[in-house]
DNA sequence: TCTATTATGATATGTTGTATCATTTACGCT
DNA sequence: AGCGTAAATGATACAACATATCATAATAGA
C-alpha cells in the first residue's frame, strides 16, 4: 500500500539522507536513493522481494536480488531504515528528517489491522521495567529495539479497516 | 548444542506432554514425541531445518522437511514449544512439567554470547509500562510475548564463554 | 588521465518454506 | 476381528528467500 508522501516531502527526506550519508562520507547513489524511496512511500514494511518488485515496477533497467540486499544493509547502517526482525521486513526511519537520532531505546507498534508502523522512543519506564525484569534472571539487556503488536487508533475505531 | 537432560527429566516432560495433548483431544504420536524430544534437549533455539537434521540423525526413517513444519505448527499449538520470531527458531515450553500455564505474558531473554534461552513471566511493571507508552500514541497491545536480547549470567562471568 | 576504491550487474547456487496428492496409521463402530 | 472414516505422515515438486562469487561500471582522489 503507498503512503501519502508529498514529492516536497520525499525530496526533502531524500535530501536529509544525502546529507546524512555525506556525513559518514558514503555516497546516496542512484540506486539507493529509489530503494529508499520506495520504503518512505509504502505505509507498511516491506520485505526485501517487495522492495525488488517495487523497485522493477518503476524502472526500465531492472535491478537484481543482490543489489536490494545490498543496499538495505547500506541504509540500515546509516540508520537511514530499519529491519524489523519479527517479520523480516523494512521502514523508512521516522527520524530522517531531523537527522535521525535516537536518544532512547526504540520501539516499533506494528499493526495487526493495517500492517502500519509506528515509531516511538522508550520511555523510561518501560526501559527500566523490562531491565528489571531482566535483572532478576541476571540477564544484562543489550537490545536497542523492541517489536510490539496491537491494534492503532485508526483499526480500533473503523472495526477492522485500513488506515 | 545439546543441553544436559537426564533420560528420567526427559521421559517425565514426554509423558507430561502426552496428558497435555490428551487433554485437548490430540495425540503425542511418535513422530511428534522424537521432534519434541529434539527440542527439549536442545540448549539452544532451533531452526526448522535444524530439527530436521537433528531428527534424521537418530533414526534410520528419514522425515521430509514438511513433517517437520508440520509437527512444530502442532506442538505449537498444543503449547508445548515456541516459535521466537525475531529469529525464526523454537523453544521447548518450559512450562510443560506444570501443566504449561501461562498466567503472564512470556518474555523470552536471548543470550547472544551463548544462544540459550531464559523464559520468565512478565512483570507487571514491565506489562504495565508497556501498554502506557503504546498508549500515548493509541495503540492497543496485543502481543503476549517479548523478545529480548542481551548477556546471560555464565557468559557475564566468563566473558563470552559457553554455559 | 590514471588508478584505487566503491558500487552495481550477472550468474549460480544454497536455504527455507509450501502445495499437493498418495499412503499409512489410528480410532470408533458394528 | 473387520470396516470405514479421519488424522497423520510420506513423497515429490516447486516457490520464495538469501547469499557467494566474479565481472563490469562508476566515482573520487592523486
Amino acid at each position: 500500500m503507498k503512503k501519502q508522501v508529498s514529492q516536497k516531502d520525499l525530496d526533502a527526506l531524500l535530501r536529509a539522507a544525502e546529507v546524512a550519508c555525506a556525513g559518514n562520507g558514503a555516497r546516496l547513489t542512484q540506486r539507493r536513493r529509489q530503494v529508499l524511496s520506495v520504503l518512505i512511500q509504502s505505509s507498511s514494511p516491506l520485505s526485501a522481494y517487495e522492495v525488488l518488485d517495487l523497485c522493477n515496477r518503476s524502472t526500465t533497467s531492472a535491478m537484481p536480488a543482490m543489489s536490494v540486499y545490498r543496499i538495505l544493509d547500506f541504509l540500515e547502517q546509516q540508520l537511514l531504515v530499519h529491519r524489523l526482525s519479527s517479520s523480516n521486513k523494512y521502514v523508512s526511519c521516522a527520524r530522517i528528517a531531523c537527522g535521525h537520532k535516537h536518544f532512547q531505546k526504540t520501539h516499533f507498534l506494528l499493526c495487526e489491522g493495517c500492517s502500519s508502523v509506528e515509531e516511538v522512543d522508550a520511555t523510561q519506564e518501560a526501559s527500566d521495567a523490562l531491565e528489571q525484569m531482566a535483572k532478576t534472571v541476571g540477564f544484562k539487556l543489550t537490545t536497542q529495539q523492541f517489536e510490539l503488536s496491537g491494534i492503532c487508533t485508526s483499526c480500533q475505531n473503523s472495526a477492522g479497516g485500513g488506515v
